[in-house]
DNA sequence: GTGCAAGGTGGAACCGCTTCCAAGTATACC
DNA sequence: GGTATACTTGGAAGCGGTTCCACCTTGCAC
């Protein structure tokens, strides 16, 4: 079919050796001969089988991404973070959708093999430590964006730094009655503490910080969801002394709290004070009050970290914290007198 | 390393050709041996290496995708389509977003190799016809979703039609005055029409079908985005007659109408009907009327064509158009007396 | 003129798998 | 017992690169 390094070797009447030292910019070949070869090779159209050198190189210029729920905004602005940081290398970027706990052990458990991905990233996914030893003993370098993981290089963010500035903002406005909405704590396709058990950790330290007792009921958490939220908001604001602000565990949650509020006939921030975590895309629109987090960069620095990792096989990386910020938007406001 | 197939075979007291016959399940394998390399192959954690069998075969067991703009949610659940089934497949998924012109063309002209990838999956990206010439000379089987491209097979929604069918919902409710407001209908990342422009000859047709007079001034175009729709929308709203409903191109452009909306201190729909495209996620939860196209279907659809492409080389394969419905939420209503 | 280091070069061996052919071993049938 | 037939089986060759070693030139110092 397509012209094979024999055939460029015949033609310019070399030696194979020769004309691999050529692709590979070897500077053992005279200039006379490395132009005849190149000339060769352009005029064959020939381009080298990328399996083949992989096949001898012992490599397969692939990094594996493993995330969970593609759709939600805040995974997607990693993966774009990721892709745009490895569209400068050699390598490509194959994805791993996960949306159910089958998927997700069978994708911790196959994927990670070292003749077939060069290293691995997960996003927002935190494997066990029988999944960890597994990958370490395959030999595959892996980074964990948005997780915490005992033995691995994590990418995250300050949950709890966020936690506390979101809870902070409205305690500065006046207010006292804070609820915070969140998925659950423990997370199903994690068997561990989600980023929510973190961010409320801060919650309850800014609310001890300001001497305000924490209600119990003014904890809900659901599935990371719109409508889920929605309802759980509507609950919030159905009791006897309902919140007058609601910090939400991310963006999309706050969401269905905004609607929620338009359920009630609530006006936002008049009535109530909404504030999210994430600023994804839609934040700006919606004018909503939120803690922003580096999205794309920890998709970006989960990259670099491992690129690093595969030039430089025996340097150990330590974990990295992105910070966190506040900003403000229309959907907090003072506390109503 | 880790073990490779003559370590199996001389484990296991056979030769080479038999180890590779069980595992690729010939039945020119006598039971008793089977078993036996069966058993080395679990005793020594034994898993064939990809690479090399992908260069014994002349496969790489992966297909690209290029698609543009990675965070636009009609793009992002298209690309869950396409992971979703190929999730079912031994191939892999691997990913390319482009966001700028000049990487759309290294993206076109470097990802069609035979040698790197089984197939190619092209979502809202058209090649133009060097382009898929070189596609075609290069032997990469390719599939085209949202675009129709001359000599590719492409799967497509019907969007002249669902560019009718929302111009006919809001001339039903009583509107005459209806403004389009869309993509430019060119487009500079293809060099060709834009789904906009086949929406747009729906609108005009829609328009002509009921008497309704086209008027110039009540199309408007700009970047695919929801601050630039915003814009143009107020500009539309600052006309001296105003339209009473606006069909924006997309989902995301109708967001910016609503916006600007609300910037206007109109009610939507007592005030203004708007409708948009796409149905994307967000759609519902604004309670959007909107044209629902089968996003994730069409990845999937792609996905499928492209794998029945692979199996069966020669079998030419033809265009697809899926159906678009009409989501009536609450966004249009009956024009205002 | 000889000796030697250094620059160029060819090609066998190898990466780990599949495939195909030759050959061995039963079994069946006459 | 001889031979055709059907299973099994081993392993060389090939996929298309890289690498390493041996070998050949040069050029320079002595």
């Amino acid at each position: 079919m397509s012209a094979t390094i024999r055939d460029v070797a015949r033609r310019a009447g070399v030696g194979l050796g020769t004309v691999s030292r050529v692709l590979n910019n070897s500077p053992l070949v005279s200039d006379a001969t490395r132009q005849r070869v190149l000339d060769v090779i352009a005029e064959l159209d020939y381009a080298p089988s990328h399996v083949a050198r992989n096949l001898s190189l012992g490599r397969t210029q692939t990094i594996a991404a493993i995330a969970p729920f593609f759709t939600r905004p805040s995974v997607v602005e990693r993966l774009r973070g990721a892709e745009a940081t490895l569209a400068g290398s050699p390598y490509d970027l194959v994805v791993f959708n996960v949306e159910s706990v089958e998927r997700r052990n069978s994708c911790l458990q196959t994927v990670p093999r070292r003749d077939r991905y060069d290293g691995l990233l997960l996003i927002s996914l935190a494997p066990q430590p029988a999944e960890v030893a597994a990958m370490r003993s395959a030999g595959v370098p892996v980074v964990v964006i948005d997780k915490t993981v005992p033995d691995l290089p994590c990418v995250t963010i300050d949950d709890q730094a966020g936690g506390h500035m979101a809870t902070y903002h409205l305690i500065n406005l006046g207010h006292r009655r804070i609820a915070y909405l969140s998925d659950p704590l423990r997370d199903p396709l994690n068997f561990e503490f989600t980023s929510s058990q973190d961010r409320y950790l801060g919650y309850r330290k800014a609310l001890a910080n300001a001497g305000i007792s924490f209600r119990d009921d003014y904890h809900v958490s659901g599935p990371h969801d719109r409508y889920e939220a929605r309802v759980l908001a509507q609950r919030l604001l159905a009791m006897d002394e309902p919140p007058t602000a609601i910090f939400a565990a991310s963006d999309t949650q706050a969401m269905g709290v905004l609607e929620a509020a338009r359920d009630c006939r609530l006006r936002v921030p008049h009535d109530l004070s909404v504030i999210g975590f994430d600023d994804i895309d839609v934040a700006a629109y919606l004018n909503l009050t939120t803690i922003r987090q580096p999205l794309f960069e920890t998709g970006a620095r989960g990259v670099e970290m491992l690129l690093t990792m595969l030039e430089n096989p025996d340097r150990t990386h330590s974990n990295e914290r992105l910070p966190v910020s506040l900003v403000v938007r229309g959907t907090t406001a003072p506390v109503a007198g």
